[in-house]
DNA sequence: ATAGGTGCAAACAGTTTGCATGTAT
DNA sequence: ATACATGCAAACTGTTTGCACCTAT
């Protein structure tokens, strides 16, 4: 990533402007009308090498679709719409984890997804 | 599945006798163990049949293949083991996750997957 | 005998890669 | 001018499906 791009430059625009995980969908179209032309390996390359820089990172949500998002915070957890499918940060951690883990075993990470309606898709 | 057959006996065998969630690998690779010839395919539709019969349900961890599991708890969460790859079932559940949630959003579901390493691992 | 199950290969979806062309520096 | 980036098509992984053959009932 060493050359300004406008392919480029409308993938950091989508995460710049949309404040959630993005799907490669998302970004792809969210770019497409940015941009006269970009292919869809365009798009997997420059989020690789945003990963690489640790600009942006994957968000792995069980069942769906890898999410990108930027590096702002450390660590989070994600709430997703069953209705439109959009994913959103959420602000705290869990409290008690520790207590799940049987003995033996040694906690290194958790990931937590929660689930259910977004404000726009209870009341449209 | 209203037949009884050598394929599906090895792939119910393998559930009943390794109690942990199982990827599809680890269904092929116990079952061709168990009978003379099975196919990858065998595998998926035999799965697809025991999900509707609610007889196996998916095992869901982020960044990682489907597992599959016997249907005898109801809710569960899951521990995978870093270094083996082998996921564990857990008993209980975290406490205080409405506190997670933003107002405005309704909650209806929740996935907790910790992450770490697995007895084995740690003492071989 | 016959409906259901299997194996094989082909068809998928999502992702990655090789290569020729295009373009920012 | 030239090294990096893009588009396109082909490859690749995980999963599904159509079809002829096989087998439990």
């Amino acid at each position: 990533m060493q050359r300004t791009t406008k392919q480029k430059e409308a993938i950091l625009d989508a995460f710049r402007s949309i404040h959630r995980p993005l799907s490669i969908e998302e970004l792809f179209h969210y770019a497409a009308g940015k941009v006269e032309s970009i292919n869809i390996s365009t798009v997997y390359r420059t989020l690789k090498i945003l990963i690489d820089k640790r600009v942006i990172r994957k968000v792995d949500i069980p069942g769906e679709n890898v999410r990108y998002e930027l590096v702002l915070s450390t660590h989070r957890h994600y709430f997703i719409c069953q209705v439109c499918d959009k994913v959103y940060p959420l602000e705290s951690c869990p409290h008690g984890l520790l207590d799940m883990v049987p003995p033996g075993f040694l906690l290194k990470g958790h990931s937590v997804t929660l689930s259910g309606s977004c404000m726009a898709c209870i009341s449209p």
